[in-house]
DNA sequence: CACTATGCCCGAATATAATTCGGCATCAGA
DNA sequence: TCTGATGCCGAATTATATTCGGGCATAGTG
């Protein structure tokens, strides 16, 4: 049905480095006509392989220089409503990120507040009053950075793919 | 010196929400000419303000479905070299996010895989080995939701400024 | 007050890019 | 070989990005 073939794999790259990359710079370093980029970015869209296009701004220049991850934990019984849970809390202002994990905790929040004031009420009352929640650890953020923004030049998803098993070949 | 106005901050709320937004679309989004905004833009990425654009793939359509959230926790001793380990982390192919915290553990590794045997290979062989590491622990990531494409429509950086001292006053 | 410098905006003109479309090549099945 | 389907290309068209000159407001100055 929809298969992913080499030069899709590159345009998803480029875009991921580089998501307002103009579509005739995208072809051009893909090695295909504008043309067929656009179809291929169309379908790529189409099919789900490419889910959204989003800027990162720097959060304290809007005022919002704390950012923290909240691991939540629901209670065992509550464990049902844990899509409910999630669902309301990823449409709250201050979420930026939500993970749903397996193991201890349940899920992660990754939010972003005007202080470490905001930070605590919001955990206070939007993520631990809920019933369902059983506690929450709170960690500040110091730095994030973006794996994508830090690869080497001539990398591509095999890469990522290749990883591991390559480097233990070498050893 | 960089003083971010209303305008500023409709123009990065806009783009966060959808990178590949067209200039025309985006002036008229926040009321100006796209000549203007075309400056304020360049603008936004000269002042830091705006610090990148990334699309979102699908992992899994990429062949790799298994993404994990490793804690990592250094020597006592070692955490002069924080930065240096995670200067080198974040090269890594398999890293998507890395995440530096106040609190036990000194970071999050955000990453993706193509099996879980490749997981525990990375995080054996890539995050583990180094000397500085005093414990890791990996958590599977079932879901991954995003913030700003959950949020209301009508909303704007104020509104999560504002998020909890509102809610606070209405209480 | 008049004058000027500054900053910010707009809109017309131009350069560049996005999009459509017809046609050609390739390939698989009949 | 014929034929339909698929995917690509490039020219033509449409739309967007970008540059630039000038207008309007504000603030500082004589």
């Amino acid at each position: 049905m929809s298969t992913i073939d080499e030069i899709d794999e590159r345009i998803v790259w480029e875009l991921c480095r580089e998501a307002r990359l103009p579509n005739k710079e995208l072809a051009e370093r893909v090695g295909i006509a504008p043309s067929t980029c656009l179809v291929r970015v169309r379908a790529l869209l189409e099919n789900g392989t490419l889910r959204s296009f989003h800027a990162q701004p720097d959060w304290a220049s809007l005022g919002l220089p704390i950012e923290a991850i909240v691991a939540v934990r629901l209670k065992a019984q509550a464990r049902a409503e844990i899509k409910t849970y999630a669902q309301r809390v990823i449409t709250l202002p201050n979420v930026l990120n939500v993970f749903f994990l397996g193991g201890a905790d349940d899920f992660l929040i990754h939010v972003a507040c005007t202080s470490t004031g905001q930070l605590r009420d919001f955990v206070a009352t939007e993520l631990s009053m809920d019933n369902s929640v059983a506690s929450t650890q709170t960690n500040i953020v110091f730095d994030h950075l973006i794996g994508v923004e830090h690869m080497a030049e001539g990398s591509s998803w095999s890469t990522v793919r290749d990883a591991v098993a390559t480097r233990k070949i070498h050893s």
